[in-house]
DNA sequence: ACGAGCGCCTGTCGGC
DNA sequence: TGCCGACAGGCGCTCG
């Protein structure tokens, strides 16, 4: 479920809280308690529950779709895959049904890691980038220009969806904002990279950082499980739109598979 | 280098 | 009502 602006979003509740319970920042791990052993990639779950006690959190944020929660000691990095969550509420409150790990604070805030699936991963590490290294650059800072992603683009060979679904080649897009922004770009999921001149390109750039930022904006979408009031969801053009006629031409969105990936285009506007 | 297939998990929904 | 397959926001692996 979460891509960037739903990992935004919930980067953000912990530093500003949810409800009564307060942000984590300047908080002390008492104790922290695994449910789901496989949860833990890395170090295994005994070690994280033995190293994590004790350490204070000095800053929390995000890089790609990881959560990053800064500690005095170590970094716990927080993937929430397709349906992890992190809920923080006063202790006592009881867990829910799908709470695969706790961390308890020393004053009474508690933050559980929800994962229906069992997808998602936390990482106890000394340094993030043994974890971030292999990823590519953020899309919302200023650290790719128009030319240097024209440049990237052309230097590889590949459908254009799985590509800005690689996590290697951009970090933080998903199946949503992937298929809403080829739309805004009027370009089909499978063209091939390579085929896009420097006007498409920046066209897509654009599309891209845009619809990020309205869904920051609407705090991200919310689908399933509910996610902070998110409401991005209603302001979909193509996903899960399927006989919908496009907001453009009026043509009904078609639903096609692209890298085992479910994909929504409007066959007029998206042309291969 | 690239893309397809599959595994990891559980829940929900639509069709019969 | 019950069962069964399809599908779901992600990603790592193997294989050709």
């Amino acid at each position: 479920m979460p891509e960037l602006p739903e990992v935004q979003t919930v980067a953000q509740s912990l530093i500003d809280g949810q409800g009564l319970a307060k942000g984590i920042i300047g908080r002390t791990i008492a104790r922290a308690q695994v449910e789901w052993p496989k949860t833990v990639a890395d170090p295994d779950a005994a070690e994280f529950v033995r190293r994590i006690q004790g350490q204070t959190v000095t800053g929390v944020g995000r890089r790609a779709k990881y959560i990053r929660i800064d500690l005095s000691e170590d970094t716990l990095l927080v993937h929430l895959r397709m349906s992890g969550d992190l809920l923080l509420g006063e202790q006592e409150q009881p867990l829910g049904k799908f709470s695969r790990a706790q961390i308890y604070f020393e004053d009474g805030v508690q933050m559980s890691f929800d994962d229906a699936r069992k997808f998602g991963r936390l990482w106890l590490v000394a340094d993030p980038e043994s974890v971030f290294a292999v990823l590519g650059p953020e899309l919302l800072d200023d650290s790719i220009q128009p030319a240097a992603f024209h440049e990237m683009l052309a230097s590889r060979n590949r459908q254009l969806k799985p590509l800005l679904l690689d996590q290697s080649f951009i970090a933080g897009l998903g199946n949503i904002y992937v298929d809403e922004a080829l739309h805004a770009a009027q370009l089909h999921p499978l063209a091939a990279s390579n085929s896009l001149d420097r006007a498409k390109s920046d066209e897509l750039l654009a599309a891209i950082r845009q619809v990020l930022r309205d869904s920051i904006k609407a705090n991200g979408s919310s689908i399933d499980w509910a996610y902070r009031g998110g409401e991005f969801q209603n302001k979909f053009n193509v996903y899960q739109k399927t006989g919908e006629p496009c907001l453009r031409c009026g043509t009904p969105i078609e639903r096609i598979v692209v890298g085992q990936r479910g994909t929504h285009i409007c066959p007029s506007c998206q042309k291969l």
